[in-house]
DNA sequence: TTTTAAACTAAACAATCGGTTAGTTTTGAG
DNA sequence: CTCAAAACTAACCGATTGTTTAGTTTAAAA
């Protein structure tokens, strides 16, 4: 949660000179490059641009601005999925989804990954709940989707569907891993094997 | 590196009381599971029953000792791919091969992944180019094993090969993110389309 | 048994971690 | 203008990080 937005019939004597939104997408950027525990709030404080005192004040601690950040990816990330909802392709419209997710994650050679499956294994357990939580979430929601866009498909069964759903979805977390190591050709290459089949 | 060992000829005043080689398979372990940064030498005392003082004089330090625990993993995972070269299968062969995967990162309900994949991300830059570096190499090594397989179909071309080779090597990146989060169902049903189209 | 050097224990090291707080600056309502 | 309160700066907090070191124990060679 964001920090207090005084009402107006108070008086505001000061204003922040920052742009939450802003700040969080940059500390965003820095723990979806660095992992959490090796992203120091000195390293925040650089890349943010703005004082730990601010820092505290506006996420109250080092997890709240990491699931603040992580709450802003999956708001990027949905992005996506909202342009494949649109889509009036169905196969080919996840396909476009695997070759936009590559985009998404792209930073100059390499991708970085997904943000939630590379920071899920090394969070400390009392934050691991929270993750997990918003993992299954997203991988639920990813999952509808898809299968919605099969069933387009009306020959394929519901059995086929589920299947299917939950192969393209595992493909995913293979690409986003993928990202991290492969160049584009080969990233190419997977997408185009993974729907041989479909 | 592990630590000088004095030829017979030389006194030998006292004997370690524990073995380099069992307890850095315990630090790979907790490593496995927790990640670097996360993984404090407290945590590494009680888990390798040993002394800080001897962890040091074993290993050098903190990075000595997760370099050891890589290469304590890679072996483990050469086993896996040892026992596929053997194989008579050629793409049933790698098939086993991904069931393998998934019983050896196995802990109870879930899978811990990959301990090369789990922590390149969350590395220093100063320790990135180490663990890139074995990674590729690794990378290489099953992905020539994985081409050697497919070529016994001789009627596949060697574009084919190559391209399908890629195409399995990330999916087992996929794989192993995925052992983490799938159950074993949803795993299965992931490998069964993977080999569908090849 | 004596000797000696490595293995061990435990306390302490500086540096950094996430987090706080006292004090100053700023700004807009009254 | 005045002034109150939030935004800001910077120094500081205890705890923990990885690492070292002084001192003790131990076991094998002489």
């Amino acid at each position: 949660m964001f920090s207090f937005v005084p009402s107006s019939n108070l008086i505001m004597p000061r204003t922040k000179k920052y742009n939450e939104q802003e700040v969080v997408e940059k500390a965003m950027n820095l723990f979806w490059r660095n992992g959490y525990e090796t992203t120091s709030m000195q390293m925040l404080e650089k890349e943010m641009g703005i004082n730990k005192f601010s820092i505290y004040s506006s996420f109250g601690s080092k997890d709240g601005l990491f699931m603040e950040s992580l709450k802003c990816y999956k708001q990027k990330l949905n992005k996506l999925i909202e342009t494949l909802k649109a889509s009036s392709d169905d196969v080919m419209g996840i396909k476009q989804y695997f070759y936009d997710f590559i985009a998404f994650t792209k930073v100059t050679d390499f991708g970085k990954g997904c943000l939630i499956t590379n920071t899920a294994n090394e969070i400390r357990e009392d934050c691991q709940d929270c993750i997990k939580e918003l993992l299954s979430q997203f991988t639920n929601d990813v999952k509808e989707v898809f299968a919605t866009k099969l069933r387009q498909d009306t020959t394929k069964s519901e059995t086929i569907i589920e299947e299917q759903a939950d192969y393209l979805l595992i493909s995913m977390f293979g690409l986003s891993s993928a990202t991290r190591i492969f160049n584009k050709t080969q990233l190419d290459n997977y997408i185009k094997n993974i729907f041989k089949n479909l």
